[in-house]
DNA sequence: AAATACTTGACTATTTTAGTCGGGTTTATA
DNA sequence: TATAAACCCGACTAAAATAGTCAAGTATTT
């Protein structure tokens, strides 16, 4: 089980702009310097952002992206289900005939992957960007 | 975000092996033949559950897997861990010159996934075999 | 007009996943 | 003691997902 990068790019690169004033957008160029990622695939990153009204974007020259809300009102689950990276442990939907029908009870760890996902769910609901970036801020 | 099938597999094996008594081995055709899963798989999966301790095995006519514990002993951690199925959030490793280096302050999340990677192994952690067991049983 | 920056969709290489396959060895039992 | 059941082990492969790249735009500021 583990993290994608997009998931991963997607949370740097907004706490890249919650960092920066909420005022000035903010170009991918500088964000793709500041955080190692490609421009190309920030695009991608953002173009998800913003249909999923995270991000407003700013064209033209001098143009780039806000956030659409305070940074203490973007929780990190609005994030991964805004890039399809929400947390996916089984759907017994494809193999429902063969695994989840009543009969059998073959299914026996359903119930256990729902409660896990739950469980990370909650954890990705009650941290915001602000909870990231003041706690960076306060190291530096 | 998402588990594996081997993940998955592993888990629902072992609970139907807690199912049955713990005197008699349990084969893997039977696992098979209960949980939909091909032989062939199952035998990859339990190798390494064996070389980890989880079970242990019976060779011959009449053989198969018992477990090596109680099923209140066996947490699901140390199954995942055993088939290297861990949750992996980020290793900042091949990357580290480029994000993780002191100077420059960029791999703002690393704490982020580690918390969450705490998390949801304290999840797995609590869990035991038994707990799948029991609450499987009280349902049918 | 030119440069900057967002927009969109298709394309591709790499890696991971989810198995399969073939050829063993061991042991109970008929 | 032959045979079948079952574990053992490593190599192989097809399909899917991931992690991008690439190309051809459009909009806006200077």
């Amino acid at each position: 089980m583990k993290l994608t990068s997009k998931g991963r790019y997607a949370v740097m690169a907004l706490v890249d702009i919650a960092k920066f004033d909420n005022i000035n957008p903010v170009s991918l160029r500088d964000i793709s310097l500041r955080q190692g990622i490609s421009v190309d695939f920030l695009e991608q990153i953002f173009s998800k952002l913003k249909k999923n009204e995270i991000v407003k974007s700013i064209r033209g020259t001098q143009g780039g992206y806000i956030l659409s809300k305070k940074p203490s009102e973007i929780k990190l689950n609005n994030i991964f289900d805004a890039i399809d990276e929400s947390v996916k442990t089984v759907q017994c939907k494809k193999e429902s005939k063969r695994s989840c029908n009543g009969k059998s009870s073959k299914c026996v760890t359903h119930d256990l992957w729902n409660e896990l996902e739950t469980h990370i769910n909650s954890f990705f609901e009650q941290k915001s960007l602000e909870d990231l970036v003041s706690k960076r801020e306060s190291r530096i």
